[in-house]
DNA sequence: AACACGCACAACCGCCTAGTG
DNA sequence: ACACTAGGCGGTTGTGCGTGT
């Protein structure tokens, strides 16, 4: 239950990494591995404290990260997973190559969540809002999340063994369903055409 | 050209949990 | 069983950069 003392010691940099100490920490782990963050540090000469240059490592420097912008099917990926892990970040970069929890929780934040806010969805509990056109979009994005899921159970069973998370996935495609046919049968006249929803896949 | 504003993302903070003695 | 620690995680903040006025 205590508190890691490292970022409690004064006199340790903060801030940015400059490109020498960018340069020693990856000469120290290529060369003795990380092994103890707490330990590392000292032994790479560096005045951080570990938790900073574990940070720094596994979101930055690390060799197998991949940079740039998240592709369509990330981004799919990102809201489907979203919808039924809710904001662990961490578990949904394991599904995500070469991306970090970190970055996936700004794009989140920055990109997703306001888009999801512009298309009817609370991005929170992913909940439709209460008027139905608003809540469209995301009936649909709900049912394909069943469809992708399926696929997903072909090529990452073992990773989906969490029963709970099943479970609410169900649910969630059952809400859609219903909700959904809601909407059929009380439409008459479709008149949103505002936006047309990104999540439609063919 | 200068300033204000908003966005994107790197980094920090503090809590939680698994592991160990 | 308990105390303690390191590592991991999610939330939040700080900063640099681009864009609009």
């Amino acid at each position: 239950m205590g508190r890691s003392p490292c970022c409690d010691e004064n006199g340790l940099k903060k801030g940015p990494w400059t490109p020498e100490e960018d340069q020693r920490l990856i000469h120290y782990i290529e060369q003795h591995g990380h092994g103890s963050w707490r330990a590392l540090p000292k032994l790479a000469g560096l005045n951080r404290c570990g938790k900073s240059c574990r940070l720094r490592w596994t979101n930055y420097l690390r060799p197998d990260i991949k940079r740039g912008k998240f592709s369509q099917e990330e981004e799919q990926t990102i809201l489907n997973l979203h919808s039924i892990l809710g904001n662990k970040w961490s578990a949904i970069a394991t599904h995500l190559p070469g991306r970090t929890d970190n970055e996936i929780k700004n794009f989140w934040n920055t990109h997703l969540k306001k888009k999801l806010i512009q298309m009817g969805f609370d991005p929170m509990t992913h909940r439709p809002r209460t008027d139905l056109f608003s809540s469209l979009p995301q009936l649909i994005a709900l049912a394909n999340l069943n469809k992708e899921l399926m696929m997903m159970d072909h090529h990452h069973h073992q990773q989906w063994e969490d029963h709970a998370a099943v479970r609410l996935q169900a649910e969630a495609v059952q809400l859609a369903k219903l909700q959904y046919l809601q909407y059929i049968f009380q439409t008459t006249t479709p008149t949103n055409t505002t936006s047309t929803p990104p999540l439609l896949n063919p």
